[in-house]
DNA sequence: CATTTTGAATACTGACTAGTAGATTTATCA
DNA sequence: TGATAAATCTACTAGTCAGTATTCAAAATG
């Protein structure tokens, strides 16, 4: 993960300090580097994405930028980098969604409603990103997959101890912890499928939703042979 | 859909009734060609589920059957006609339980949990094929998936039914119906990426708990101010 | 046992495409 | 402006793989 920064277009950094202004023209020359990756990576997403990994040529991609094969390899050294690229892109994002999210305070219920919307907002929001590293798994270097199988670990595991913290105050009433977790897990992860933009919901509204779906799956239901609680 | 038994290795039918026998040994072939047609799908598969679509040769395929790629092409057309056989059966599956359960009765409540138990059993014990069909939705013939859409739509459908009845019925409590049927089909859809066998759990007690989940997300909550009901 | 029919294998073609070497243009700077 | 370096393109290679023409083998048939 780290940086990924990776100017890779820079075999030889001839006299480093040959102008007084050398430090901004280097910097300059990474942001133009940047955004020329980033071109690449957004055209490879949008093919990717519609046509599949293996069913898009690197000659299409080019092209869908106006450019030329070789002008990926200068800042890709293969393929397979563009699609690692691609799907350390889509975990980074889901890793802000979920750093952000564990910083907020409020009852278990607030925060698995919180977790739930905003995971599901970032996957809508990165939608494209997300189908293609859910589809294309198979295709990864071993490394990349491990990510993607953390990610979905820590994810996991962040829930079930939500849901844990939920059932020992007693807000939540589960059977099975870990399948609930499946459960939330799956709503997040499906929502691709289903979600299509300028339907009748707004990304917002699907998201609100499903969050209150989830948690009134887990929620403790009070029978009515039980007093009000609290 | 139909039937799909499509014995294409028969290019010229010769004298048809040339023995008094010949019924039966018409329908021998009929059966030697299917069972052929079968091991040929099961390896595929086993690749496809492991490789990726793209990323399995014919060649793969058949070495795996112990035989030549010409042999495959006795059987099928195209690679792609393969990859279509395998789709359609993990959809006849899928409807045959979808149809087996719509001819059950009991309330609402019964009737979901049926439904999401019976269909998740369907999918974990046709995980491969129902991955393959999933993963590999944008390497199919525009007819073939149109296929899958109309299971997707039907499944959408008749869940929204179900739940329609069980709000009349005051059995059920749902904000948005239709959000509600995708939170269901997630759930369904997502059980082939999380259920590991020889885990935990058999496929029977995950399918269970999952449709208890399902059934209390939507299943009315008595609030203590409330009486019984019924 | 000769003959036809069917099933499968060998060995090929044709198309495609990831990746690259070298030419060419464009920018940089003295 | 002329020299140098960077960015991009043209044109190619090498490998892969779906699909096929042809050959060989083995049943079935009479």
């Amino acid at each position: 993960m780290a940086d990924s920064v990776q100017r890779k277009p820079r075999a030889r950094r001839a006299a480093e300090d040959s102008s007084p202004r050398s430090g901004e023209r280097e910097s300059m020359r990474d942001l133009v580097s940047q955004l020329k990756r980033d071109r690449i990576v957004s055209a490879a997403v949008d093919l990717f994405y519609r046509q599949g990994y293996a069913g898009t040529t690197l000659d299409e991609v080019a092209k869908a930028l106006g450019m030329t094969k070789p002008f990926i390899y200068q800042y890709f050294g293969s393929k397979n980098d563009l699609l690692a690229e691609i799907c350390s892109r889509a975990i980074r994002h889901a890793n802000d969604a979920l750093n952000r999210l564990l910083s907020q305070q409020g009852s278990p219920g607030d925060k698995l409603s919180a977790i739930v919307r905003e995971f599901i907002l970032s996957v809508l929001n990165n939608q494209a990103n997300a189908v293609i590293y859910s589809r294309e798994e198979t295709e990864l270097a071993p490394k990349d997959r491990e990510m993607i199988r953390q990610l979905r670990r820590d994810f996991d595991r962040r829930v079930v101890a939500l849901l844990e913290e939920g059932i020992a105050r007693g807000e939540f009433a589960i059977a099975d912890v870990r399948v609930a977790s499946f459960a939330i897990a799956s709503m997040v992860g499906w929502a691709p499928v289903w979600f299509r933009a300028g339907g009748r919901l707004t990304k917002e509204e699907a998201a609100d939703r499903m969050a209150a779906l989830a948690l009134s799956m887990v929620a403790v239901k009070r029978t009515a042979t039980e007093g009000p609680r609290a």
